[in-house]
RNA sequence: GCAGACGGCCGGACGACCGCUGCGCGCAGGCGCCCCGGCGCGUGCGCGGGGAGGAAAGUCCGAACUCCGGAGGGCAGUGCGCCGGGUAACGCCCGGUCAGGGUGACCUGAAGGAAAGUGGCACAGAAAACAUACCGCCGGCCGAGCCCGCAUGGGCGCGGCAGGUAAGGGUGAAAAGGUGCGGUAAGAGCGCACCGCGCCCGCUGCAAGGCGGGUGGCAGGCUAAACCCCGCACGGAGCAAGACCAAAUAGGGAAGCGCUCGAGGGUGGUCCGCCCGAAGCUUCCGGGUAGGUCGCUUGAUCCCGCCGGAGACGGCGGGGCUAGAGGAAUGGUCGUCACCGGUGCGGCCGCGGGCAACCGGGGCGCGCCGGCACAGAAUUCGGCUUAUGGCCGCGCUGCGGCG
RNA sequence: UGGGAGGUCGUUCAAUGGUAGGACACGUGGCUCUGGACCACGGUAUCGGGGUUCGAAUCCCUGCCUCCCAG
């Protein structure tokens, strides 16, 4: 199924995320920042984050959430590590605004990779 | 109609598609262990049935549970504090009492003790706490003066001395009851009436208290969310508690203390008691491991009915199982219908103004647009507090209008 | 998740329950040809809301914010 998202698919570890933030490519959108970093595997893998700066516990459950879906509804070939940080409206936008901005940036992040 | 008080309830509904998660069943295949067939841990697919809240929040109280030795005694410390009840417990809840606030419905209150002791009360003021007397008021004695009078004498104000007073003035948040009448040299509970206060008695209430009568002319400022006294309660830590399995290293360096005259430790105050205890113990530096299972959801539980009670709540009977994740799931898109707000249309209804055309605002209907709060479980309960969208009540209060 | 500590001018520190005070910074004026230094004057604050008290930065309750610790 293209559209799953298992625990495989995910980045959960600290060193990981500051991996892919360093060594990555950074795109900046409208409503969220991508950093992509190519992973030498047969998936591509997500990592977001979402810190108590951007508000509550419902706020940052939400911003993980849609970042999940954009993730899991936009797969591209694979290989990547892909870790967003949403901007502090992310979750005020309809979702399909969201979806044509992430697909916008994480061509223009995969592309600087060759 | 407007404003308000009180109590209770809900926290959008349904459907389609694509996802997440852990539980049960089925299938496929991976790793580890050994007694060679099982056990444990993870992976993928299919089906079935679950998957956030009234506050899950803040972490302000109380408990359950677990470990610390069986939680012993004194001191210290902390918390609570009208009365009766409820509860596993509480700082919570219910009912009452008193005090304060509000026109009222109602609301608020850490509400024991100031005649056990200690402290504090700035500025102002004479005086701020076993009372005193600044400006005053009052009479007495002494001195000198003036006036009236023939005179004994009388009057007026002034100064001094020793007193009597607390009415008036003034200060302050607060000055030894308040108001009125009598009384007096002036005054004063000095006397009287009413109110306040203390004591006694009676009735009433389980009690806090209430009501009534008598009596004393009046004890005595405020502050205990100042120290404190009295009464009651409290051992300490917290699920990162703790238990088990697996893995891992070496007993490396420095300083201090101690070797029976006893260091140190036994979950943190201190002393006593008790226990362990010896060639080591403490601190710092350096190094290693940081994976899994249990705890983990059946509980002071939820729903319904009946009974007891004024109520909080309790008892009995029947039925239900209602998240257990773990860097952390409960999501996304679309449609329909509710709800709220704005706007447009004209069909209808009734109201006010105007002779009328018409104008104003209201309800119903249709269309369009927008909104739909506060907020996310992390061991589990009982409360409190804070945040927040609405709905309901033949109910309650005040004001205004009409009949 | 659990356990603690603390909020005072713009910054950093004070203040037995009794007028919130310095230092640095800031503004104005003076001195100087100008600037600096110096001198004089001035503005600015008790995290919010209640309560106790005659009186609260201080005591109590409650909310908000910041920081620290962890097997």
């Amino acid at each position: 199924m293209i559209h799953a998202l298992t625990r495989r698919e995910r980045l959960q570890r600290r060193p990981e995320f500051l991996a892919v933030q360093r060594q990555g490519f950074r795109t900046r959108g409208r409503y969220l920042t991508l950093f992509v970093l190519p992973n030498r595997r047969d998936v591509s893998r997500l990592g977001v984050i979402a810190t108590r700066r951007m508000g509550g516990a419902v706020r940052r459950n939400r911003h993980k959430r849609l970042a999940r879906e954009l993730f899991r509804l936009n797969k591209g070939p694979g290989g990547f590590d892909i870790v967003v940080l949403p901007h502090r409206r992310f979750s005020d936008a309809p979702f399909l605004t969201l979806q044509a901005d992430y697909r916008s940036t994480l061509r223009r992040g995969q592309r600087s990779h060759g």
